[in-house]
Order: structure tokens, then sequence, then C-alpha cells
DNA sequence: GAGGAGATCGTCT
DNA sequence: GACGATCTCCTCT
């Protein structure tokens, strides 16, 4: 019943550093999740670094607009995007207030609620890691929408926050970033290896 | 299981 | 008016 006890989120310290960094420190760490009286709590086994200045695949590279403006904002908040007219992409903010980085969380391992989960995915209540192994996907099984864009990761008495767990951690293995065009590249995707949850090997 | 096409719309050019 | 930090379904093997 670990899964079911209070967290203490994050610091917004955590936040406040290189992307690459914050992305790697992520794995093994849990997004918390409160609907109603229902809480959704799901560990975190894969990221993505998006650097801002420099990295040309960032949503941020090519300045300040209305849609990446929490990007720019202070460290440890949401950035939501709404992505080829179906789905969700969840992000945290990174780097000090005016430096545009952030971390795309790209597969989670649920922990707590997966009943909950597969009827937000529209899916039989069984443990499948179709349930959260994408980007897309975990947003949905999460219920997170443009309406938790701009909302503090940092704080606990939210109904979204990023938490500390228990485990031991993970082991890490960075590959190239899915899904992009541009800096393709670089290795700035970090995944827990064999976790059953990555969005692929 | 792999591979390809369509869905679908907000954002920026 | 084009395209995108994706997903699902369908077909073929």
């Amino acid at each position: 019943m670990r899964g079911l006890h209070p967290r203490s989120a994050l610091p917004p310290e955590f936040f406040d550093r290189d992307p690459r960094q914050v992305a790697r420190d992520l794995l093994g760490k849990l997004v918390v999740r409160r609907l109603g009286r229902k809480i959704l709590i799901a560990r975190v086994v894969e990221t993505e670094a998006y650097l801002g200045k420099n990295d040309p695949a960032a949503h941020s590279f090519s300045g300040r607009t209305p849609r990446n403006e929490v990007l720019f904002g202070p460290p440890g908040y949401a950035y939501v995007y709404f992505i080829y007219g179906n789905h969700y992409c969840l992000n945290v903010s990174c780097l000090p207030d005016g430096a545009a980085g952030g971390v795309l969380f790209r597969a989670v391992e649920p922990v707590t609620g997966i009943s909950a989960m597969a009827k937000a995915r529209g899916m039989p209540p069984l443990p499948s890691p179709r349930l959260t192994n994408g980007p897309g996907k975990l947003t949905e099984a999460l219920s997170i929408t443009r309406a938790d864009n701009g909302v503090n990761l940092t704080d606990s008495t939210l109904s979204l926050y990023l938490a500390e767990d228990d485990f031991a951690r993970p082991r890490i293995v960075a590959t190239t970033r899915v899904g992009i065009t541009k800096a393709a590249h670089l290795k700035l995707r970090y995944l827990v290896p064999d976790n059953p949850f990555v969005s692929r090997p």
C-alpha cells in the first residue's frame, strides 16, 4: 500500500538545472495525479531533454510564443501541448526564469490506480504496458490536458505534481530522441533498460 | 510483428 | 496552408 501514502513533491531546485541532468534524475521518480478522491501514481521510466537555446528540436528554440511561454518561466512548471490533432504531451520546465529548457515525459509505469488509467484509455482494467508506454498515452491515462498547462509541479497540494520515490536509482541508457527531424543525432532520450513500459527499446 | 496510412487541429509562416 | 516531441487500425507475412 506504499502507493497510497502521501508523497513530498520534488523541490523547485531539482528543476533549476540542465535539462539533461533533470531528465536522467527524473527516471524512477513519481507522477502523482489527484482526480477528486482518486489518486493515480506512476513511475517515470522514459524521458527526453530539450535544451531550448542551441537545440533546434525544442519548441522554445525559435523564441517565445503564447504556446511555449511556460518554458521561458521558472523551473518546475508543466508545459502541456496538443499535437497531431489528437494528443497531449507533458513536459516540465527546467533552468532559471528566462532560459527555456524542458523535459518531455515519454513513458511511465503505473503504480496506483491502474483500473482508472485503463478506463481513461478506453481499455480493459488489466495491467498492460499499452496503458502508458508513450507520451500521448500517459497523458490520456492520467487525464492530463491543456487545463494542466502552467501548473506548478512542485506543489503537492495541487492535483498534478512530481514526487520522490524510495526505489533505488534505476540503470539508465541514453539514445536518440523519437519523432523529431532536427538535431536527431543527439542522444537526449533517457530510459530504464528492460522496463516493459518504455515506448520502444 | 512489421509496416504504412489516416486521423485531426492548434500553431506559426 | 503546411506540418507536427503521436496513436490506432488495417494489411501482409
